[in-house]
DNA sequence: ACAGCGATTGACT
DNA sequence: GTCAATCGCTGTA
């Protein structure tokens, strides 16, 4: 027996990613990621972000200017930005602000809504708190790779996108400093959903 | 060419 | 709480 999920899923537009990185990292928590295929539909609400500017963010990777990794954050907003880390994991981002100015905002957690049955297996766990509560996490849930990077998230024909939905519950957002990161550790530019059980940390 | 290391995770004490 | 895994990117030469 499946519950029947009727969300509203409204299409984001291009000029939400053009405002301030920090703006659009705390505005885009409780919208729906999706990804979408003839294979398979996962569906999440974005529950944890950080920000990332290339310009005053020395924990930023476009900081110390453009190189082949990190030139898609100087390009158009609204665009994918995957990396890979630690040898191991992959990290989503979305290009924020204008063209020609380097910024990005990771998503790190999402709370499962559907697909969940091919999302544990795609993380080899039955606990739903576990599945993509963390940046290495919802991308390998996603099955997401640098295969990824440049897909447009306004665009109708990409198979990844971000909703709004007019469904989602009231929640309060929690400000705070980024987690792993060497320098600017004082910056308060994570965000995430008060008491969500799908957040990575406190 | 190469050394150092990371926007993490999971296993272990 | 601690720590190893693991490899591509980056700065320096």
């Amino acid at each position: 027996m499946k519950k029947i999920l009727n969300l509203e899923k409204i299409p984001i537009k291009r000029n939400f990613f053009y405002q301030d990185t920090n703006k659009v990292a705390k505005d885009i928590l409780g919208k729906l990621l999706i990804r979408e295929t003839s294979q398979n539909m996962f569906l999440g609400r974005i529950v944890e972000t950080e920000a990332y500017r290339g310009y005053d963010d020395p924990a930023s990777h476009a900081f110390r200017g453009k190189t082949k990794r990190n030139e898609i954050m100087f390009g158009k907003p609204g665009v994918l930005y995957v990396y890979f880390t630690y040898g191991n994991h992959y990290c989503l981002n979305i290009v924020t602000e204008k063209k020609g100015i380097a910024a990005a905002v990771l998503i790190r957690s999402i709370e499962p809504i559907q697909g969940i049955d091919k999302m544990k297996k795609n993380r080899g766990t039955d606990d739903l708190k576990k599945i993509a509560n963390g940046p290495g996490k919802l991308t390998k849930e996603f099955q997401i790779t640098l295969n990824e990077i440049g897909l447009d998230v306004t665009k109708k024909s990409s198979y990844i996108k971000i909703y709004e939905t007019n469904k989602s519950e009231e929640f309060k957002i929690i400000q705070t400093t980024r987690i792993g990161i060497r320098f600017a550790k004082e910056f308060p530019w994570r965000f995430y959903i008060q008491d969500n059980p799908y957040v990575s940390k406190k």
